[in-house]
DNA sequence: CGATCTGTTGACTGTTATCAACTCCGGTGG
DNA sequence: CCACCGGAGTTGATAACAGTCAACAGATCG
């Protein structure tokens, strides 16, 4: 119903996080925003600069980046409708940079209406909160993947895991994914060299798990890497794609249960 | 001035992060808690389990530990006056198991409180969501020692960290700090084998950084541990501990600047 | 005072990093 | 149109780091 506007990509994420009313979803029709194209390695935001704005992202991907050794550390990666920079509503201050991967477009929007969206509606205040949950429970994954687990699984892991999230909001439905990003930003995401991601993803190619030539990947054999991982998606807590959108409420539905 | 109490140690750990007020912080004195003790490496909570109270941890340390490969990955320690399931508050469910390293003292405090405490003082509410947001930044410094430093400096960065957020919340002020966590967990932590870990430490006590006998860790060189870490505490974001508490709303302070 | 957990050591193996060279591709300017 | 250029991908050789196995020492606790 709202295709096209830049609040579309956030609201099937909130969605897919919570229940929420289409009166709730109807107040981010009043989002003001600025697009912006990033291209390709260009920042957003640097280490230590102040913000009072966060970066909605619509198309692509965006990486927090930290300078670290000798490539540097990517500790995150974000999908369309994420708000990687959600946190400096409360903490202005940006610890990394947010880099985009590939060329990505983002809608910018002021502080001062998430502020106001959440003083008028609770739901969506939960719901921007359970985004920082999804965050955080993503984060602790990433610490388990690069604590415990060998290049190859780690780096089936990570695809698995943007896979699914591109799913959560109507992307990748095919198994089929934009990667616009090089194999260097892979192996700064997966804590391993830049040749040894090579070797990794020639690996995972000869299993004939998935294919990756040009800016697309295609998942081959998505039960397959997904043993191979051991992903189990539930930390990303993404529900079911059907009938996400409540009716307002004051109305209320059929449940089918009290007949009598 | 609230010695003794479950809330004193999370009043020092809420102030380390914002400006509170001693009305603010008089609401804690309410807190209803059960005290709890809990054995080494013995489970407050296990994966998939859901709760409806949260565990303020009072003395000792606590970790989230997630089975996976040989001796699974230890994804956050907390500290004194964490509260390391804050989060079940608005996800019920435990992504992991929630175990004590050495023995350790904890608060049960019903979820109910913190609602009531967030609709009562809009401050208060603001804090604990500090709080969330230092264990996600936490998380990605983790993801970033894991991912892009070697088994020594990963190993004393973490022993950095530590210390930096026992010392916010008044411990470890002598550089000497309670350790009766295995050797096995420490490797646990820092995704490397136990054997590894061992090796290490012994490394860090050669270069006399530290001595670890028993169950306390002494800290020889904090500058050189730091150096050898690349430790910034700044992501932390602690505050200088002086003067935290501020005067409750509606008295005034001389500020000594307007003289007139 | 024996059982068990933790720490320590040595030998060996395996994974991943590093270095350097080369190819391939897309873009750009002559 | 083609030559050139730079970034990305690929390859092989070698080195560094960390894992595994196995044995033993020391501590701790019933």
């Amino acid at each position: 119903m709202q295709a096209g506007f830049a609040f579309s990509k956030l609201a099937d994420r909130l969605t897919s996080l919570t229940d929420l009313t289409s009166e709730d979803l109807d107040l981010l029709a009043e989002m003001p925003s600025a697009i912006a194209h990033v291209g390709a390695h260009q920042a957003l935001l640097r280490r230590h600069d102040e913000t009072d704005r966060c970066c909605l992202l619509l198309q692509g991907y965006l990486s927090w980046h930290i300078a670290n050794g000798q490539d540097g550390q990517i500790t995150a990666i974000h999908v369309p409708g994420d708000i990687p920079d959600l946190h400096t509503l409360y903490q202005p201050h940006a610890e990394g940079n947010l880099v985009a991967l590939g060329s990505a477009v983002v809608a910018l929007v002021p502080h001062s209406f998430f502020r106001e969206l959440s003083a008028r509606s609770a739901a969506m205040s939960r719901a921007l909160l359970l985004m920082l949950l999804a965050d955080l429970a993503i984060q602790r994954d990433w610490t388990l993947n690069l604590g415990s687990r060998d290049a190859l699984t780690r780096v089936a892991h990570l695809i698995c895991e943007i896979t699914e999230r591109l799913q959560a909001v109507g992307l990748a439905r095919d198994l089929s994914l934009a990667s616009p990003f090089t194999q260097s930003d892979l192996a700064a995401a997966c804590g391993i060299s830049p040749v040894h991601a090579n070797r990794t993803i020639q690996e995972l190619r000869r299993r004939k798990l998935l294919r990756w030539h040009g800016k697309t990947m295609t998942i081959v054999d998505w039960p397959g890497l997904v043993r191979l991982a051991e992903f189990d998606p539930a930390y990303l807590r993404i529900r079911p794609s059907t009938n996400r959108v409540r009716p307002p409420q004051g109305q209320t539905v059929s449940t089918g249960v009290a007949v009598a």
